[in-house]
Order: structure tokens, then C-alpha cells, then sequence
DNA sequence: ACCCCTTTGTCTGATACCGTACCGAGTGGG
DNA sequence: CCCACTCGGTACGGTATCAGACAAAGGGGT
């Protein structure tokens, strides 16, 4: 495969690596394409790649035994998949699949572990964004338990935003209301309400940003903290 | 300070450790008491020491900027905090107290975090527990999102149960009304359910388990899961 | 015994969201 | 160009939960 130069990167983890590690890392990754839909990694399977994308997002999902589901945190440029990996775990309980296609690299779980073992710093880069990974979980949390359909909508609007290079953002309704586990109307009117502030234009399987400092002075509450904690842990990443 | 004997230990987590990674955490463990409200780790501040608790519970509330709060998850002798110690970040945004009042061991964060530099074991040990609580919260997330509220209770005085020796655990209403991110009056009703379908005895300040298998069976879809993967990860507790 | 304070129980009206159903509008393939 | 299908908009009744207030009950201290 050809070289990559990490300054001509866009994942943030590859680009904070040192270059030594950078470079050890590198010869292994492979350049892929993510499709939307596509499954990065399968509930309560031990993952054959790990994944750095480029752009395009994913989201990880948890599921109960009846099939409830909700989203549990999302990642693009910003990070990897799986944590299970720089955790010794083998597994998760979780569906992570490209929701916004892309592109990205990829490198086999088994090589990537045995790079962490032998590299320290490495590790501890993923350890911290294994954090930020759990602490956007833990917003999330808060934020099912205690805000409005609305500003948990504007909250999952700004975190894509944050991960992609427009302002468009291309999903449907359908798969709105998976992620902020509503039901497919609410999210509709949810909608409404944005675009009625002027927050957003909305479109057949499309959301277009509009005024963004609007759109986080509407979401408030619930949007900010995880951002700070990773940006504390790794800076910026766009 | 005396020899800790690992036999003795009832920390799931310093039991696991191999017999000389314990030895050498063990010199440096003190015993402490942990009366209810302890705050084992304050929000963004780098926590001072690391606790491994032996009995009682500690709970992980996040807080949002205007100070709405919810739990996101709980542990007691199946656990240990600070995440961020094994995730080399620090600190994290969450406060982390003492909810039932137990013992336990703590050691000089510092320390901690030296040991695991050099004792990989170690930290893929305590990395498997960061990986099961992340879990953990990730259900919490998901339960607040799809289950009603007396089921959000089941699930939870469960999850206590399963951190505590007897059947009997000790606290009030105002109490759970923070961890399950609802309004007191809306836990008073919903342990009255509980309490008319013969599952718990409520008591001022104190809730019996009476029939755990159908108290299981009353939460149903919203307990398990991160138990299972507790399980597959680091084993029994208790 | 009394008082005070914490904890629990209950009420009333409001509302956010749900489940379900149905229809219109856009879109792509033959 | 039309058909089939996906996606989005809307409506209706029902209910879980909220917000806030207040009253009763338990328990400890002097």
C-alpha cells in the first residue's frame, strides 16, 4: 500500500500519535471505504479491524433483550472503533455502523493490540479517548433522563456537525428517531421547531445547519460538556 | 500497616490480581472507612487517592452546567475509581460519593498509576473493569430512554442488591429520586408498586428485598445485559 | 414529653410524549 | 411517464411523568 503522511491525515488519534508511532502504525492501515449502513463492528463479536475514519460518522447503539434501542455516543474523524481493543476486552455488547458515509483507514485488531503492548504512549492516547468515548455516554445518559426531545435533537445536530466538513448532514427521520430513541413523528416536529427558530433547513434526507451559534444557545444544556472533556484529553479536531 | 491477605480481600478486583501484582499494590493499600456522602472523586479535580471498595456503594452522578444530574452508574466491591487513573486522563467531569455506607482500601492515586506503567497484567485487569462499566452506563443510558419508571427502579435496587450482603438497603427516596433522574413523589408511587406486587418491603429509609427472582422478572428488559458482560469480563462478585 | 426536622404520602392541573394510523409528497426504476 | 416505494407530515386519544404544594408520620435531642 502507499506510504501516508500523517500530516495529510484527518483522524485526530492518528495525528496526535508520535511519528515514531505513527509510522509503525501506518504501515499496516489500509484505506477504506464506509458506506452508510456499514458495520464496523457486531454486538458480542470480537472485531476483525479496527477503524480510524476520515470522515463520514458512526454511532454505536445499544440494544436490550426485547430490542429497545438507543444511540449511546457517536465518532468520525474524532476517534475509533472499538474501545474493546484498548480495553483487553475482546468484545462489546454494541452495534457501531456508519450513519453518514465516509471514508477512513483500518488495521487488524490482533496488529493494533500487540502495537499497544509494545508502545505505551500509544495506549495511553487511546486510554484518554476511551474517556472522552465514555464521557459523551454519560451525557447522553443525562440527557435521555432529562431534557426535551428538541434540545436533545439540537444536541445530536451540533455533534454532527462538529464531525463533518459542510453544514449538510444527511439522514432521514427514521433514523433520527433510532438515535435519540423517540418515536419517528416526534422527531418530525422536533424538526419544525428548529427550522421555525431558523436554526436549521430541513429536507428530504437532509439537515442543513443555519446558524449554528443559535442552534448551541437552543441545545444549552445539553451540549458542551463531553466536548470540553475531549477537547481537554485530545484538543481540537477540526 | 498490617499484611493484607488476598484471600481475605473481597474486592472482586484486587482478588483477580495475580498474587505479585497484588503483593505489590497491597503494601501500599490503607484501610478506610467510607460513611454515606463520601466523595471519593470531585468533578474535573485529579482525585488524590483510588478507592477499591470491600462494602457498600458508590455511585457516578453526571451534572449538567445548569444542574440537572443523573446517575450513570454504581459499583461497590466489584469495582474501583478513578477510571481516569487507567485511562491516563487525569480526572473526569463526574462526582463519584458514597450512597451506602461500607469500607474499603484506598492507595495514592500516583502509586496507582506507576504500578500500571509497569505491570500490564494489571492494567488489562483493571482495563476489562473500565470496559464493564462503561457498559454499564451505556444501559443506564438506554433504560432512561425506553423504561418506565418503576422498572428504572427494579433495575436498580438489582443492581444494589447485588452490591450489598443482605437484603436490606439503606436509603431514602430524595436519594433515588437523583439516581434514576426523576421526581421524589414519582419514587414513592413507583416502590408502591413495587411494594403491591409483594417484590421489596419499604421501610423509612430502608427498601427489603423480599422476592428477587420476580423483582428480576418485574425489570425485565432493563436489567442484565451489563451484568452479563460484568460477568464475561471479570467473573462473579459475589 | 415535647418540639423540630427529616422523610414519606397524596393531590391537582398541566404537558410532553407515546402508539397507531393514514395520507401526501418526493424519487427512482422500468 | 407511471408505478411503487420511501420518506415526511399530521391527527387523535391515551398516559406517564412533571411541577408544585401541602399534610402526615417517624425519630432524635433536650
Amino acid at each position: 500500500m502507499a506510504d501516508i503522511r500523517q500530516t495529510a491525515v484527518r483522524n485526530n488519534l492518528l495525528r496526535l500519535t508520535s511519528p515514531t508511532s505513527f509510522s509503525a502504525i501506518a504501515a499496516h492501515l489500509k484505506p477504506v471505504d464506509l458506506p452508510r449502513g456499514f458495520e464496523l463492528s457486531e454486538p458480542h463479536e470480537a472485531a476483525e479491524y479496527a477503524y480510524f475514519p476520515e470522515t463520514g460518522i458512526a454511532s454505536i447503539v445499544a440494544r436490550s433483550p426485547q430490542g429497545q434501542h438507543a444511540e449511546i455516543g457517536i465518532f468520525g474523524r474524532d476517534g475509533m472503533t472499538p474501545a474493546a481493543v484498548v480495553l483487553d476486552a475482546g468484545s462489546d455488547p454494541f452495534s457501531i455502523f456508519m450513519q453518514v458515509q465516509g471514508d477512513g483507514f483500518r488495521i487488524s485488531t490482533e496488529l493494533l493490540k500487540s502495537l499497544l503492548d509494545r508502545d505505551a504512549d500509544l495506549k495511553n492516547l487511546l486510554g484518554r479517548y476511551v474517556q472522552a468515548l465514555s464521557v459523551q455516554g454519560a451525557f447522553t445518559s443525562l440527557s435521555n433522563a432529562v431534557h426535551h426531545i428538541d434540545e436533545r435533537l439540537a444536541r445530536w445536530i451540533l455533534m454532527c456537525h462538529d464531525r463533518t466538513d459542510g453544514d449538510e448532514i444527511s439522514l432521514t427521520h427514521e433514523f433520527l428517531s433510532i438515535m435519540l430513541a423517540v418515536r419517528r413523528p416526534s422527531v418530525t416536529t422536533a424538526l419544525h421547531v428548529l427550522e421555525g427558530r431558523k436554526l436549521i433547513y430541513s429536507e428530504r434526507g437532509m439537515i442543513i445547519v443555519r446558524d449554528r451559534p443559535a442552534l448551541e444557545q437552543f441545545a444549552a444544556d445539553a451540549y458542551g460538556e463531553s466536548e470540553r472533556e475531549y477537547f481537554r484529553l485530545l484538543g481540537p479536531y477540526n
